[in-house]
DNA sequence: GTCTCTTCATAAATATTTCATATTACCTGT
DNA sequence: ACAGGTAATATGAAATATTTATGAAGAGAC
């Protein structure tokens, strides 16, 4: 990690302090910019990532991500507080191809920023999973199936999302929950199963033998990769 | 999860046994410092994760967090009265990989520790045995026959993960089915014998003359590491 | 109202246990 | 060493039991 540029969009001086201790023991140059138009007036000056704080003092992130997207790819890391998570997804295409959501452990961050840039590498493309006609594109939060939009709600959407970032894993119904519905959900774990019922009608050719989401008998749910893998 | 340390810092005693009680019925290790100080002085003795209430009658939780980070990555968790809402986000950026707020279920500690681990250990592959062509990955439940997937049933894999993991060891049926079937298990011990033959068919050349689950006459069965051990 | 999520009842798929019978292993006496 | 008796194991198929899929209904959000 040699001379990798991070700027840093964050308002409150503690959380980028952090952020930036963690960025640097990593080995990245990190700049922070505590305000919008600071952002803005220092991003010429050429950055391989952006963290990007959703609530600023002046600008709204979302705006400072469509500036920057309307003459860049720069991979854009969005910082959200855990009430705005519905509404991010919802609100569909924020440009950003990754967001965590705050609170959020520094090594979390750190992970994901080293992801997006293995990622960025290669293509400037910011497609989470492709096989075939089939794209799961994590920054738009959109599916496509043969070249058509595939319409998910947010929990499916997540649901697919973290079982095709990791293909061939097996997944618990308690995992699932744990990180699709959060640790504090009370309910049942067979609501997954209604989930993944719905998923498959939306994105399987024949729902009853599924070429995507298999089911693990007595464990639980994994996305294949590779169409010959199992 | 057998040798998982947890140390678990906690003035309240009445938290600290519930915390503890639920860890170990998990099959974590766990030892309890109500103090900072005790906190820091068994340190050394490696842990693999530890649990940190941010109020303590001696040391803020904070100053512990900061020194264990000084010189190790040792996952950690925070645990913070609701009232602390503000101290969350700092508690993460002061380098805890996850929090749980006060008053709080063990159930989502105890899931929230085992993600944790997930995260942190993650990366390592978890391949329980191996011979040649024959391949049992306990992570993803799934074993390997030259190159191609055998499919087995959740009794089976158990089963067969048992025998395997320590090769060469007698099992009786009724050690079997006290670790695949519970000790509460009602049933009668020749059940064991249908699924041995089932895992038989499935994995060996040869059913009739097995090279890997070997009848002991008269006691039980045991699994064969090296092609010529008997 | 519409949309999404959750739950529930029931159907379908799959796994487990049991049992009757065949086969194999061990032991004993010659 | 061999044959025959006895006990243990192997096997296939039937009976149970468990797990998953599904459609529909109810609750809550907007």
């Amino acid at each position: 990690m040699k001379g990798i540029r991070i700027l840093v969009v964050e308002d409150e001086e503690k959380i980028a302090e952090i952020v930036r201790a963690y960025l640097e023991k990593e080995g990245f140059r990190v700049t922070v910019a505590e305000t919008g138009q600071k952002a803005i007036s220092v991003l010429k000056d050429g950055f391989d990532l952006i963290i990007l704080d959703l609530m600023l003092p002046d600008i709204i992130g979302e705006d400072i991500c469509q500036t920057i997207r309307m003459d860049s790819d720069l991979p854009i890391i969005m910082l959200t507080a855990k009430s705005e998570e519905e509404d991010r997804i919802k609100g569909l295409s924020i440009g950003a191809d990754d967001y965590v959501v705050k609170p959020f452990s520094p090594r979390e961050l750190v992970a994901r920023v080293k992801a997006l840039l293995r990622r960025t590498k290669g293509s400037k493309k910011t497609i989470c999973f492709s096989r075939g006609n089939f794209i799961i594109d994590s920054s738009r939060f959109e599916v496509k199936k043969d070249g058509s939009p595939v319409v998910l709600t947010p929990t499916e959407f997540k649901l697919l999302h973290c079982l095709a970032e990791r293909p061939g894993q097996i997944f618990t119904r308690l995992q699932l929950i744990n990180i699709i519905l959060g640790y504090d959900f009370e309910g049942y774990d067979r609501t997954i199963d209604a989930h993944i019922k719905n998923i498959r009608h939306k994105i399987e050719d024949n729902p009853r033998n599924p070429s995507y989401i298999k089911t693990v008998y007595g464990v639980g749910y994994k996305f294949i990769g590779l169409p010959d893998e199992d």
